[in-house]
DNA sequence: CTGAATTTTCAGTAAATTCTGAAATTACAG
DNA sequence: CTGTAATTTCAGAATTTACTGAAAATTCAG
């Protein structure tokens, strides 16, 4: 890998998250390269400083396209595909979690509509029926409130989760549960 | 797999999400078949469900108590250890998120932050330092946020939900971003 | 058109992950 | 203790996923 040392440690991290997100390690280490690159990057350049193969960075790039998490360009004279990374990082985040939630959300509600629509839904057990109501319920909150809050921009945000925040404070007059999830490893 | 058709497919749904969600296929399944069970149910029982072999499910089970997706308890008169989820949905999701951050989210906060302390940080290039900078300070704002919220229960959530919603339809007296984002495929 | 530059595809291989069965360990009733 | 039930560990096999290099396809200047 050929980047400044700090540079590196960077991309390296978002290697190994990028595994954990639904990506591959190269996905997330060609993502890092671009995040942290004021100009755009052409193919090679980015060989060049993972050291990986041309055509896995290829195949890279076409995975974060279809994620919208970068964008293609041309520069006048060349004819090269350049990518870079949105420069507003809310943005980005707004990407991802549309992404994620189209990948990880939306396919489970439609399955659960689906087994409720089931000839035979009434024929399983109640308890099992009443799970998978319960979980379409919740997800269907989420997605709602979702819709409602997807093109709000940074400033706002920040307003609103203070406002969240304040807010849960003030509801919350009665003691809270107690908090028996926190971890300690 | 010996489940009711319906609820197989459910259960085999959960298992290609738990492969997304940083699990793998068979503790998704484990997941689902406790989740949708009303009794706790022991490790044979899991194996006589999903037809894997006895050490999977043992391993999967760990890696579940490792979530803390999964309370271990004993009948009695048996010597046997059964599982169970939370009765409580919102608990469940609230584990998930909380170790998903634990996961995905506080790793690279540390990561961000030890680069700012590092020797050489001022040798970066000034558009890299800045874009670590946003990150750090991005990740902050959700973590406390996340921390204000977290133990909010659901009666309460789903006032705050709507209370956000509500809130950024009122703060948006200007027109809304052009939502460009919108995937199609 | 032609051909050089560039990107993409894909079959085969390498690497990583998951799963199994057998053996080892633990837990506990008697 | 002893013996049996139950769980865990782990080395190797099976499966899945990622990566590469070579070949094919695409793009576009001239």
């Amino acid at each position: 890998m050929n980047l400044p040392a700090l540079q590196q440690k960077f991309v390296i991290h978002f290697g190994e998250m990028g595994a954990r997100w639904g990506m591959n390690r190269t996905v997330g280490q060609i993502y890092a390269v671009l995040f942290l690159s004021e100009n755009a990057l052409c193919a090679d350049e980015i060989v060049a400083a993972l050291g990986v193969s041309r055509s896995n960075v290829s195949m890279g790039l076409k995975e974060l396209q279809s994620w919208q998490l970068v964008q293609l360009e041309h520069q006048p004279g060349d004819r090269k595909d350049f990518f870079s990374t949105p420069d507003d990082l809310w943005q980005i985040v707004m990407t991802l979690v549309e992404q994620r939630k189209a990948r990880e959300v939306d396919p489970t509600l439609t399955v659960l509509r689906d087994l409720q629509m089931d000839s035979d839904y009434n024929e399983t057990n109640a308890f099992a029926r009443g799970r998978i109501e319960e979980a379409t319920r919740m997800i269907e909150l989420f997605s709602r409130w979702y819709e409602d809050m997807r093109d709000v921009d940074i400033e706002r945000l920040e307003r609103l989760l203070t406002m969240g925040a304040a807010a849960q404070k003030v509801l919350n007059f009665k003691p809270r549960k107690k908090t028996k999830k926190r971890k300690e490893n």
